[in-house]
DNA sequence: ACGCCAACTGTCAATTGTTACAACCTGCTA
DNA sequence: TAGCAGGTTGTAACAATTGACAGTTGGCGT
């Protein structure tokens, strides 16, 4: 009998060519689980732009594009539920008592009981998984039984993707910067002038200028705070 | 019967005094669960300094000296596979096939069978939990059975332990920014001067430099640079 | 010995950033 | 209606950044 691990990483795997696809394996997987819709929202940070969000679902269409026109995004008490929480919640009454009736609306739809983990990825990514049904209410009995499989997986799935992400998003300028370099930027991210950094390392003004204008080269930025900025995000200073 | 969840979040949570003792409570269920050795490495940014990092262990310590006098962590072919990889991973030999005489030591310390997990947190920590043990290899069915509820509770902890964390470091400053103020701030961190921002918003130069300084003096910044800095990393821009 | 590369230094000119002074307009609320 | 907050604008002076020119030094590997 083959290991449960090793089945759905390589259908999560196999899968990949896209994110969709890995999408769609992920809602097969947890639909066997015993969840009928599955929805997989994503938000990812870019260097020199608004973070780039996705949302995959196989959630009932009239309540999605309810969710979307409403932008009930904005007071989806989940969501925030969910990012607090260490673990993963599972949808109840209480959560919802100051959105009654947005609450309702879900239901109507047949999005009644349900189940929600936040996950981060390695460079500031955040997934909210969220894997409903319109019939039976999950018992702490099932969840006993199946929360823990539940999180291998969508931590899987997640981390699959953000490997593809990985791989289309050249992880290339990585360690271009020399040792001194890194030192200018990190001594500027700190809000340091050139004439200062002079002093702090021992050298001319000229000379961290120098640095500095290599340093927009490599990393393709106009002016310190662009390069700064990148930095940061690429995580290119320590 | 309670329900493992709540017995197992109860514990990480009523223990939550420090990280410290979060990290006493996972190591005492990780060797219920059956693991002699527990240890968790967090790194995780911190705005104006070098990212903060720190160890817990209930390792041998003549290994853990070992380690760390050796400064092992740089050549531990383990944490280069947890990271790249979407799952948890399970020590084998060829894992270390470029890094026997490492393997061989810790082998002789009692680091004999293991597994690793990389975490990642909502504000780019990284956390790495190792379990290991000297007798018994890891099965396949072993971890077909313990394996999600290992991930259930590493995660666990580590979103305990991150919001100890966010609870200290006060995310206060939040929303200080109004939605002008961002507005500069995100054409900033992308290079543009603030003529060019004034272009683009269709006021004056002036009136970007004035949102500047008060925004320098709301994030309690010495220049745009350090401003844009903390605001990527405190996520005020968006 | 040669070439390469990181690190370092210099000058000049134009552009930007920073600070300090002072003030008007609008919408909202107590 | 008075006060407040957010957004807006002005002038002026000084500091810092950026770009383009050119060149030295020391270590490392072939």
């Amino acid at each position: 009998m083959p290991s449960w691990r090793e089945d759905y990483l390589y259908r999560l795997t196999q899968s990949a060519g896209t994110e969709e696809q890995v999408f769609t394996e992920l809602a097969n997987i947890m639909s066997e689980i015993g969840f009928e819709y599955c929805s997989l929202g994503v938000r990812s940070p870019v260097v020199g732009r608004t973070p780039r969000e996705s949302w995959s679902t196989t959630y009932p269409p009239d309540w999605q594009s309810l969710y979307h026109g409403q932008n009930y995004m904005t007071i989806d008490p989940v969501i925030d539920a969910a990012l607090r929480s260490p673990v993963p919640i599972c949808w109840s009454d209480k959560l919802f008592t100051h959105q009654r009736p947005f609450w309702e609306e879900a239901r109507a739809h047949g999005v009644c009981h349900g189940w929600t983990l936040a996950m981060h990825g390695r460079c500031g990514e955040m997934g909210l998984i969220s894997l409903a049904r319109s019939a039976t209410s999950l018992s702490a009995a099932e969840l006993d039984e199946t929360e823990a499989k539940l999180v291998w997986v969508s931590h899987a799935a997640n981390g699959v993707i953000a490997n593809l992400a990985a791989q289309k998003n050249p992880p290339k300028m990585a360690r271009d910067l020399t040792e001194r370099e890194r030192e200018v930027l990190r001594w500027t991210s700190l809000g340091k002038t050139s004439s200062e950094i002079g002093i702090i390392l021992g050298i001319t003004t000229r000379t961290i200028n120098f640095h500095v204008t290599t340093i927009l080269v490599k990393l393709d930025a106009v002016n310190k705070t662009q390069a700064v900025v990148k930095a940061v995000m690429l995580d290119l200073m320590y």
